[in-house]
DNA sequence: ATATTATTTCTACATTTGTAGAGTAATTAA
DNA sequence: TTAATTACTCTACAAATGTAGAAATAATAT
């Protein structure tokens, strides 16, 4: 089961906070703010996705994310990789590094953590 | 406007073949292949988004895509880098490299791409 | 000429998504 | 203790999506 747009937006939230009562959460939304019930609608959706946890904290439940940015994240990255690439990440590895104008200091950089992969192998 | 799944499923197939006519577009679906109607509401869909267009041939059409794989993949792409690392292509370039589970063969290949870069800076 | 086949349009319908009001329960402020 | 606030559940509803039947049309095979 995939989240949604709103639901990821919302995840995106609960990543960086970590953990976050709804007060919070809706805090954390840019302008114009969702209603209440539209966050709370999205997170038990997501509960039920098994994105998302909670522990309760008195009267109110402190949200967490069950599945981490990362891992989700590389799931939506193989995603594409096979559908673009052909499941070829190297492929995609020319692709990114033609394509995306990273400035000289930025490849520089990555020269040398590619370097260092390369060492380490 | 995005395309959904089912869309870029028939988007990806598009774009192999450049173009197509019903006939080759319901061939190239892995089985179980959809109905008929199905792939020709998802072409109509897809021209009111101004994905694809097509071209009469006697009785029938030839559709082809209105939008390059390539363009898409980066919108694709410059959208996950946005959410996932605040916009950095080369934070994303990091994450890739050290995640990505790439040969050394491969790693050298992607090496000398952005030595050939840098040089050209 | 007629039956068959391929292509397209229209219509339909279940599911998912985005969004939120109404109502309820619990807590706090006046 | 009563009114206001907060968090949550239930219900709702429009739009988007996935899927395809029925009907119209045109070309083809018999």
């Amino acid at each position: 089961m995939e989240l949604s747009n709103a639901e990821e937006q919302l995840m995106q939230i609960l990543w960086k906070k970590e953990k976050a009562l709804m007060k919070e959460l809706l805090e954390a939304y840019p302008d114009p703010k969702p209603a209440t019930t539209t966050v709370a609608t999205l997170l038990k959706r997501m509960q039920d996705k098994n994105f998302v946890g909670y522990e309760q904290q008195g009267r109110s439940r402190e949200y967490f994310p069950k599945v981490s940015k990362k891992n989700y994240f590389s799931k939506q990255m193989n995603g594409m990789i096979k559908s673009f690439f052909n499941n070829s990440a190297s492929q995609f590895a020319s692709f990114f590094t033609e394509e995306s104008d990273l400035s000289e200091k930025e490849l520089i950089e990555l020269r040398k953590l590619i370097d260092e992969k390369i060492k380490k192998k």
